[in-house]
DNA sequence: TTTGTCGTAATGTATGTACATATTAATAAT
DNA sequence: ATTATTAATATGTACATACATTACGACAAA
């Protein structure tokens, strides 16, 4: 086994699992479709009880990351769920996509203090500076979408960086950090005289609106943002099996 | 305690103190905030150990129906309804799974003349009629959705099916069609007048638009659907990987 | 060749036990 | 009145253990 479990660490022992489970998952042999060993197997080599173990595999089961089958074992599941072209473009991609000419109407970058929630995702304390981006962006002749993206300390941004690159490619490229997974949530609002006045449309005007939490490999928070698209100008796409 | 647990049952224990909660989560007082009997007390009123109750609760708050905390007991989360888009549930089950009882308001089936996109998605001339149904849904005292289907007339639907049981499941043991694949594309527009007055909501009002196409196995197109939802009362999450 | 049966290997279900940890509430000390 | 201290309580973590169920594979019977 080439990860252990550490038993004197403070985090809880199926939580350790689970990470390490997760590095597995990624390996090519499990992703190819090798199984698992078994878990009472496994449950030896880390030094944990079964229990724990199964602690853990039911939480990745539950994500859909893994599929479990009596006698057969575990493995990756083969999803080509949420397989679609990865939908993982950042704006200024998924617009040149689209052909549409982009212009950045407003950048500016601050230090603010995270409010409870944000600091609870980042898992820091309140007290903690963070980076925070904000961006409005849109067709030259209008601006159809204002963005602000909080940046966990951990990354290391100056905010000297050049946001006007591809975001994406420049926390990979620069600061080692690969974003893996996100989870958006998008409902319809209605424009507060802050967005209304960004996106020069009248207060009360309907709006998307659009949370996105990125992780990294690890499931480490890198990344929270939110965006309100000018309705209409923007319309998201989902495609699902099952 | 008004529900008991047969441990003569071929259904695993766990499998009903789930519903059992579930059920419990209905009840108003829950609803409202109310916590529950901690675990240890509930255990013993089940008769089973803590262990297998734990199992259960753990699987509805991974769900995100419940919220546990130490010291404070375990209560109904307060959160806004929730659609997954790898799930592939129907409203109704979606809405049983959040714990919210579901009204039809209105819930009307007619054979109409597709237009010339939708003729052209289900692959058939416009003179072909179709079945459409349309539904107002939402909790007893606030219609938040409106929907309207339309059905490929090879699905063979009379206009006299229950439309009030989950639709995918009726299609499924009714009909032979299993749907697979969906597509969906969600913006934020302004209530008109057909859909104020439906969601019983100023016109100009935000609501979220859901177009959704649904396909079956070898990609025959199945349904369009289109929703046209109550701005905060869905909320649409997305998890992606890359 | 096909069918049946049976062992085995994996997960599934279930219990009992113990101690840790976080949070609230009551109480004591300042 | 405010601030520590402490006790009580609910969930959190972790273990050992036992038996049930399922499904595959091998071997035997038809």
């Amino acid at each position: 086994m080439r990860y252990s479990i550490d038993h004197k660490s403070p985090m809880p022992l199926h939580a350790q699992a689970e990470t390490l489970l997760r590095k597995l998952i990624n390996e090519e042999e499990y992703q190819n479709g090798k199984v698992f060993p078994n878990e009472v197997e496994l449950a030896k080599q880390l030094a944990i009880s079964r229990t724990t173990l199964r602690q853990a595999i039911n939480k990745l089961v539950f994500e859909g990351l893994l599929v479990r089958k009596k006698r057969a074992g575990t493995k990756v599941a083969q999803a080509a769920v949420c397989s679609k072209s990865n939908n993982w473009l950042s704006f200024s991609q998924e617009m040149k996509v689209r052909g549409i000419p982009i212009k950045n109407f407003e950048l500016h970058v601050t230090w603010v203090h995270p409010d409870e929630a944000l600091a609870n995702f980042f898992e820091i304390k309140t007290d903690r500076k963070i980076l925070k981006m904000e961006r409005v962006r849109g067709k030259p002749d209008e601006p159809f979408v204002y963005f602000a993206s909080y940046f966990h300390p951990r990354i290391g941004l100056t905010g000297d960086e050049d946001f006007k690159k591809p975001l994406y490619e420049m926390l990979e490229n620069d600061h080692s950090v690969i974003a893996t997974l996100s989870k958006e949530e998008i409902s319809a609002k209605t424009a507060g005289s802050f967005i209304a006045a960004k996106l020069k449309i009248a207060v009360g005007s309907p709006v998307l609106f659009r949370k996105r939490f990125v992780f990294d490999h690890g499931e480490r928070p890198i990344e929270y943002n939110i965006g309100y698209y000018k309705a209409d100008s923007f319309v998201y796409t989902v495609e699902s099996t099952r």
